[in-house]
DNA sequence: GTGAAAGCGCTAACAA
DNA sequence: TTGTTAGCGCTTTCAC
């Protein structure tokens, strides 16, 4: 080891201390030195809440603005056992209902003194290296919005590392979650329709292995059935604008009577299935087609589309996953816990009167 | 300190050793024990490269997995001097371009070994932040896509830490940069629209401060200065659909003559500013009017839009950007580079004969 | 309130 | 090739 300008402060043998060479970064030792004080009174300086006199304070803090000093994180981690990192999983392709949420979280997490170490994860192989790679990075905890196993994450359980999902979780299981429930919404929307004397529905769903999918899917089933509405084609995307077109060439060819809306179960499809309608199909919506879906995206509300839309709180939503994240981690052991927000129709203008 | 297991591994003092306790994490002396080697064979097996016989890896190895040993990142790095942590530094409101290429250098840094630790940065001040945070986690390099002074620059140089920007430079300093310079393109595509019979343009640009923002509008101005192009009007917006739509109100509002073409300096503005033209005043484009930006993100090319514009190759830069970083990391001492790409017209459908 | 000392879990120089 | 040893920069008892 070659350069160790310490161990053991005074008395100060000269020969060996290394007088904060260039680029050698000031760590504690050198403030303490400069400050004629011990190492471990700089270290209370920069931990809120230590005893410490005022006079002290002030001499070590002189020393360290001299120094730039600041406290080595990884060094801290090291011994308080916590590395104040939560790792954050999201998918990247699909949905660019993610990034929203993605920022938000940051922020949150900046303010509650946590940083995000982000992985993408886009198949079961990658959420197992990434795990891996979280828990050699010794992180606090763990947000996800995207894909992992259960046996992936009794793993994260087993290694005492706290998970917060994010719109997904597993029902035989507990676990703490944050999800937006718009059944409620839906029913009113549905029954919406059914005053436009909508009879035939078509749905477009996404993929069978997606949560909010399974959900959105079978709620909407649910609500139609109720309302009298009856689905006469069923297809499946994969939450992209292309694959919500090709969704709706898909019902057209599909026997059956004409449906007169389409329910997207999300935003993206939506679109893509409205710019087939009218710039393919030529149909005018919502006048000779109704479309509504799920997310409320920000694009969602751009003049070309106006969906009629049922959004999620993402916002709201973030907040509560970075506070419970944090919460979890100071209290390992507290029991789980599952905030549930509602939707909010975003009335648009993407629903009108069924043709007859 | 409760728990130190270790310190010399042989001879077993038995009475100190604590054997595992549930929930504690297996170091490498754990391992060591187990396979009943040193704890520095254990180390040197996790190293690649490390001259180690296979009988010994071997037995270590089988330890490892029994105990679902890991090394510890922190404590490696805080060793090595190494964190292999990037710091990753994106503006999250406006521009929905940079989900794209954050997703792809974060995928891209895992693939070089390194984590992505993601900060939002909106102002100068959270620059300022930032900086600090990521001084104090050791990062060994900066991927910067936001806003950021000189003097943050500066002070990141001073303590050598190596800094890559995406899509922003400092012209008097040397920096290392990926770069996309679409000004052949544009000039093409002005040629084009010379053709196409326009004489008056008018022009929506960027924030200001924003260097992407400047550029474009200089070399904008150039182009159609040589082609004979007239600007007839020019406002201002801050990157977002909204300020798009805003922003062709003002023109209309303007003296002078009417323009037959919009040059947006992004595609966000420009569907906003195509949206509406269409919903609001009713015209058609590219028939009444025709439009072309920069940026070629996805939804530039959704049917309602069919943006003509001139894409900056995302990904490519995306790998360039993390393949610069992590040669910084290796080779601090290596000459700045620019790497600069040019862009891609995409045809689109939004530009036309001008009307007379 | 302050300082000395003991590590957190690891790597790497050195010796064997 | 393997083990011993000395730290990386910090926090945290424990005396004083």
């Amino acid at each position: 080891m070659a350069n160790n300008p310490h161990k053991k402060n005074p008395p100060e043998d000269e020969s060996k201390v290394i007088p904060l060479i260039k680029g050698r970064r000031a760590t504690s030792y050198d403030v303490a030195r400069l400050a004629g004080v011990s190492q471990s009174a700089v270290s209370r300086c920069f931990k809120p809440g230590s005893s410490i006199s005022g006079k002290m304070r002030e001499r070590v803090m002189k020393a360290a603005k001299e120094l730039e000093y600041q406290p080595n994180a990884i060094a801290r981690g090291l011994i308080t056992q916590r590395s104040n990192l939560v790792a954050v999983l999201v998918s990247g392709r699909l949905n660019l209902y993610y990034p929203e949420a993605l920022f938000k979280i940051t922020e949150e997490l900046s303010a509650a003194g946590l940083r995000a170490l982000l992985f993408t994860v886009e198949n079961e192989e990658d959420a197992e290296t990434v795990i891996e790679q979280a828990w050699q990075f010794q992180v606090d905890g763990v947000i996800s919005a995207s894909h992992m196993t259960q046996e992936q994450y009794q793993l994260l359980e087993k290694r005492k590392i706290p998970v917060v999902f994010f719109n997904r979780y597993f029902a035989d299981h507990p676990n703490t979650v944050v999800y937006c429930d718009p059944s409620e919404q839906l029913e009113s929307l549905v029954a919406q329709l059914a005053e436009l004397r909508h009879k035939k529905a078509a749905l477009i769903s996404g993929p069978v292995e997606n949560m909010v999918n399974r959900e959105r899917v079978r709620m909407t089933k649910d609500a139609l059935a109720r309302s009298g509405i009856q689905i006469t084609a069923e297809t499946q995307g994969d939450f992209s604008y292309e694959s919500g077109a090709a969704g709706l060439q898909s019902i057209k060819q599909q026997d059956g009577d004409e449906p007169t809306v389409i329910i997207c179960v999300n935003d993206m499809m939506a679109m893509g299935c409205m710019d087939e309608a009218r710039s393919v199909l030529g149909l005018k919506v919502p006048e000779d087609l109704s479309i509504i879906s799920f997310d409320g995206i920000g694009m969602s509300q751009f003049s070309s589309y106006e969906l009629t839309t049922i959004r999620q709180p993402i916002g709201r939503m973030s907040e509560a996953a970075v506070r419970m994240i944090s919460d979890r981690v100071e209290h390992p052991e507290q029991s789980h816990e599952k905030r549930v927000f509602e939707g909010a129709v975003i009335p648009g203008g993407s629903i009108a009167r069924a043709r007859t």
